[in-house]
Order: structure tokens, then sequence, then C-alpha cells
DNA sequence: CGGGATCCCAACCGATACTG
DNA sequence: CAGTATCGGTTGGGATCCCG
């Protein structure tokens, strides 16, 4: 009863994922918790405040994110996620895993070029 | 001494995830095993052929995909998931099932305009 | 049957400048 | 501090045609 294709339904879903710092995103404010603005950008290096902020509107917008404003002179917006976004945490953490381990497998693969005949200094 | 950001990097790995269609390919792959290039067009009605093909090759390069090509006169390729592959099976599924969940939770929120005034009429 | 080659558009992403 | 506005580059994805 789920041989139906609606794997193609479920992948369109996960457009809300993707993004090119989503994940990032979510890992971060899972593992930190609430996280400011500033914050969020002084972990992510490489992010600009557009791209930051309008990523974080996609997850604000899809219920994963929380945003709270405090009214006051120097601005100060907190974001965390919410109930509902933790439960991507699992997926979240395994994919972090997954990623972590197939950027090694990647940097191994650079070093064994040839095969075998080096054994001990494989780096 | 996991503190460092090094989400961001994993995220950038996950790029190799993303691509509107990898993550159906790779369910389809998973659930059905090895299937030809013409079944993987038709459980996703709706990707062009050079798509699917691009993405396929991603996939291969990326060591998660096997390709079979059978050098007879129409031809024959068959893909299926790697060893390697088949490490991502948890994460995908999860994904399935949350991306269920999710486009439910959409549809849900519909209908809950507002909230209870409407119990027979609700288009 | 499987897919390469081309053209093209839309979306995403980045940099910079400006604002409450 | 936390954005918005604007412009522009790059890329992914789609349509169509053609080939072994």
């Amino acid at each position: 009863m789920d041989n139906t294709p609606d794997h193609c339904r479920v992948a369109t879903t996960m457009e809300m994922i993707i993004g090119k710092w989503k994940i990032a995103i979510m890992l971060n404010l899972i593992h930190y918790g609430t996280m400011r603005f500033s914050e969020l950008r002084h972990v992510m290096p490489g992010v600009t405040q557009k791209v930051l902020t309008s990523q974080l509107r996609d997850l604000e917008q899809e219920g994963i994110v929380k945003r709270v404003v405090y009214p006051q002179v120097p601005p100060k917006v907190e974001y965390s996620m919410t109930e509902y976004g933790m439960s991507l945490q699992t997926i979240l953490e395994m994919m972090h895993e997954w990623g972590k381990a197939h950027l090694q497998r990647k940097t191994q693969m650079l070093f064994s070029k040839d095969t075998d005949n080096q054994n001990d200094k494989n780096n």
C-alpha cells in the first residue's frame, strides 16, 4: 500500500530543507539552543545577511524556527527551533554524522591514488 | 570538542543530496532495488531525461549509485544503490516519513483557517 | 532504449549600500 | 543590531532535438 510513487512527493516536500544553509542553521540552533542573528552569522562565516535572513524566513514560515523580536533600541532578535522543528532533530543529527564520515571518505580517497604501496604513511 | 562550526561543512557535504530529484531517486532505488532508466522515469513522472541523467551521474560519482551498462542492441542500463549508498537508507526513510507527515500537516492547516465554526461546509 | 547536445529561463545565492 | 533593497553572477532544471 506504499508502492505508489509518493517518493517524489516527499522529495518535493523536502525542498524546504534544501537551501544551502538551512541544514546548518537548524543544526546550530539545535546544538546551541536560542541564538541571536549575529551569533548565527558568527558560527556560519560565509553566509551573507540577506541569505541568512531569507533562509530563516523560510524556516520560520514552515513552522520550524521561531523568531522573537525584542523591541529595544539596539534591536535584538532571537531564533530557536520550534517544538515541531525539533521533530527533525534525529534526522539532522544523522545527516551531520553521515556528512562528517562522507567528508573523511572523500579525503581518504584523495590519498589512495595508488592503492597499496603506502601502508604506514597514509596520513 | 565538537563545538567548532563544522555544521556548515556538513551542510556543504549534503549538497550532493540536494538536487530536486536525488532523494526520490535513492528512495526508489532502495524501495524497488535495481531499476532500468525507463523504470526510474516511469515512477518519477515530471523529470526529464536530461535531469534524471545528470542527477544519476552525480550520485554515481559520489559512489552512492551503481550504473551497469549491458552492451546490447536495444541498450539496457541498470541502476542500483551501492553498499555505500545503502548507508543512507535510514536517513532517507526517515526523511520520507517526516515528509509525508509534513505534507499532511500542511494540508490540515489549509482547512483550519477559522478554527471551529465550520463543521459541514469547509469546502 | 538510453542519453548526449543545446538553448533558455528561473531560482538561488552573493556583494554592496542603506535604514530604524 | 538586524535587517531591507537592489543588482548581478551562477547554477539547476526544463524543453526540444538528435544519435548509437
